[in-house]
RNA sequence: GCCAACGUAGCUCAACCGGUAGAGCGGCUCAUUCGUAAUGAGCAGGUUGGGGGUUCAAGUCCCUUCGUUGGCUCCA
């Protein structure tokens, strides 16, 4: 039967029988197959090896292409459980996933009481390279599920038949895969290059634990992680690239700049704002308060504690109460408020709501503490406590999607001066739920169709909602491409049950109002190490803690030093003036190490002509300037938000 | 919470096989008055995270506890 394949430049080659995609390689030139890790087949990753036996159109994947690393990755995770199984015994390592990741790999693997270590890694990669100067030839073949059972039953991996029967279950699956590649036989979907000779650079980087199926109540394996690319440079290049993000760090960059601290004796998991941080902190607020105030909500303040029953009410008795803080006196027992939802709803509560007021936009910075396990905290990323820029929107069921999209568009408005990128996820409903599944369909709609309505892209994470209604959540990137949550949309059709709360429609008839919970920066610590680490520090003017620094030449400079600090303060700057008896060098080396955005110096020269002499963090020098016209740009820089320097 | 590694001065890090805890930066004092990324000298600073044990002797070995880091799980 004939085949025929179609290319990527659109030409279309025929062929007598089933062809490899190793073979149309060659076809075209040695080359070009020495290249190929493999093909992507009507879409499908595909072995060089495995035969295409219908019409379909090929492409084959080169080094450069983003998709190779999925094939020579994979082949990666199989060489390293080969060298485990080789360096511990066969029979004694029980293999459980071994996937590819974002920049790398890993492996779990049980070996029962031995543990892998970081001291370990150099030994597995030595084995690792072994196995790749063997060139092993790489083999795909198909078993039919009673045969693959039978085969690793015989091989006693007992991971590998849980997963068969999971199969079996989960798709109706007939046949499987595996790849052999000398002595290891390996259970997988695929794509692998041809040979373990084809991957040659890689680093194993970590080892970790991770449960079986990532469940805490199954066994905990041994994650073995690596990283892996196709060429010798971008496996250098992407090792420089942690070190030089690992500089970035919030918890390193941040005690640096006299941002925060975390004392970790006495509060552990609460970080501690120095004057530097909680101007910046103000800085933020002030602008978010702005933008609030602008887009229709009041702001509200709720007890930072509050009793029992208003938590049994909420349900948080019942579904958070693992995570909440609590506190007793005079018998009566008070939970610290690890939400501000229940605290609005007193506020909802507090006159009779016509559906005029509806929408009814209610806004706080709420400060909410949760216990969080100790294993879990990071930085200001991960806190016990911390303040949510946090509301809740009250409105009929009519006026949902609009709302919804309104919040959409202000999280683009309140983001937008920080020029990073981040992604949305759309969570539905968990298993510990709470309320009628119809109603999570309706509100789950609801969101979906709003995301769509705002042509926004996002993933589905099934099960992942909150325990009162689903949620959209925005994710951004730290420097090491962990990603975390920030802005958070969730709809709550139970609080208002639960609570009671009514409005009047214009029938006089009594209504159930709808809640929104939302909040964009989402904690307003994380959202300000997420800021720390994207720019390095190096803070747009407005939030700069310090704005500007003078740095007088000599003694007799001081007072003249002082004269347009107090200008520039007169005027609304922060600023400060550097007359240590440092030497001029010391002073501009502290400021630029500092990040401050501006170094006015001034000696001789500026105090006859009474300029000012600007250097800028980028360490441009703008001469000297009047301060006058100095001042003037600056503001302009602050009141545009401006994430650059005006003077660039 | 779980797995692994780690915890020495404010910070970064030394201290061999168990044998009197040391340096740079920072701080303070004095001298220096300086033109766009570190002036020089001197001084102070430690119950080696806490507790227990082994030993003639513990920063070093063992146990325990607290915490940190990388993951897992969980989440803003």
């Amino acid at each position: 039967m004939a085949i025929s394949i179609k290319l990527p430049d659109g030409s279309i080659k025929e062929y007598e029988s089933e062809i490899t995609p190793a073979e149309i390689a060659k076809g075209i030139s040695e080359g070009l197959a020495r290249r190929s890790f493999g093909a992507i087949v009507d879409d499908e990753l595909w072995d060089l090896e495995r035969p295409i036996k219908k019409d379909a159109s090929v492409k084959l994947v080169l080094d450069k292409d983003p998709e190779s690393s999925r094939f020579f990755r994979h082949t990666m995770s199989h060489i390293l459980a080969q060298a485990v199984m080789r360096l511990y015994g066969k029979e004694k390592v029980k293999l459980a996933i071994g996937p590819t990741i974002e920049n790398g790999f890993y492996y779990d693997i049980d070996i029962g009481e031995t543990r892998i270590t970081e001291e370990d890694l150099p030994k597995i990669e030595s084995e690792m390279n072994k196995i790749i100067k063997e060139d092993l030839s790489i083999e795909r073949f198909e078993l039919p599920v009673s045969e693959a059972i039978e085969l690793m039953k015989k091989e006693d991996q007992p991971y590998k038949v849980q997963l068969i029967e999971d199969l079996i279950e989960d798709t109706g699956a007939e046949k499987v895969t595996f790849y052999r590649q000398g002595e290891f036989v390996d259970l997988c979907r695929g794509p692998h290059v041809s040979s373990t000779g084809k991957v040659k650079y890689f680093k194993l980087t970590s080892v970790s634990g991770a449960y079986w199926r990532g469940d805490e109540n199954n066994k905990m394996l041994q994650r073995v992680y690596g990283t892996a690319f196709a060429k010798k440079s971008d496996l250098e290049d992407y090792l420089r690239m942690i070190e030089e993000a690992k500089k970035r760090d919030h918890r390193k960059l941040g005690p640096a700049l006299g941002l925060f601290t975390i004392n970790y004796e006495y509060a552990p998991g609460m970080p501690v704002f120095l004057p530097k941080g909680t101007e910046m902190l103000n800085q933020l607020l002030q602008f978010s308060r702005e933008k609030h105030v602008e887009d229709g909500y009041r702001e509200v303040s709720t007890p930072q504690i509050m009793s029992d029953a208003l938590w049994r009410t909420s349900g948080h008795w019942d579904h958070y109460r693992d995570n909440m803080y609590f506190t007793e006196k005079e018998d009566q027992q008070f939970a610290v408020k690890p939400m501000n939802c229940p605290g609005h709803i007193i506020v909802y509560k507090s006159s009779s709501v016509s559906y005029r007021d509806l929408p009814m936009k209610l806004f706080e910075f709420g400060k909410v503490h949760r216990y969080e396990r100790s294993g879990v905290l990071h930085g200001l990323f991960r806190v016990r406590g911390f303040v949510q820029d946090d509301a809740h929107i009250f409105c009929t069921r009519e006026q949902i999607q609009q709302e919804i999209m309104g919040v959409i568009d202000f999280v683009q408005k309140i983001y937008s001066p920080f020029n990073f990128e981040y992604r949305a996820e759309l969570s539905t409903r968990p298993e510990d739920y709470m309320g009628e599944i119809e109603l999570w369909d309706i509100a789950t709609k609801a969101l979906e169709d709003s995301l769509f309505a705002k042509n926004m892209e996002f993933k589905v994470n099934e099960g992942d909602g909150a325990f009162y209604g689903p949620k959209i959540d925005y994710h951004i990137k730290d420097s090491l491409g962990r990603e975390w949550q920030c802005a958070t949309i969730q709809l709550d059709f139970m609080m208002p049950e639960r609570f009671g709360i009514k409005y009047v429609g214009p029938d006089n008839e009594e209504y159930q109002p709808v809640m929104i919970h939302r909040a964009i920066f989402g904690s307003v610590e994380r959202f300000m190490g997420i800021l720390i680490e994207h720019f390095a520090g190096a803070f747009p003017l407005w939030l700069a803690p310090n704005q500007v620094s003078v740095i007088p030449i000599a003694d007799r400079h001081a007072e003249y030093a002082e004269s347009i600090a107090a200008e520039l303060k007169s005027r609304g700057f922060r600023v400060e003036v550097d007359d240590r008896q440092k030497s001029t060098n010391y002073k501009i080396r502290e400021a630029q190490l500092m990040k401050v955005p501006y170094m006015i110096i001034v000696g001789d020269r500026e105090k006859e002509g009474g300029t000012v002499s600007v250097r800028l963090r980028s360490e441009k020098d703008l001469g000297s300037i009047a301060l006058q016209e100095f001042m003037d740009k600056l503001s302009q820089e602050v009141s545009m938000r401006r994430a650059t320097s005006i003077f660039e």
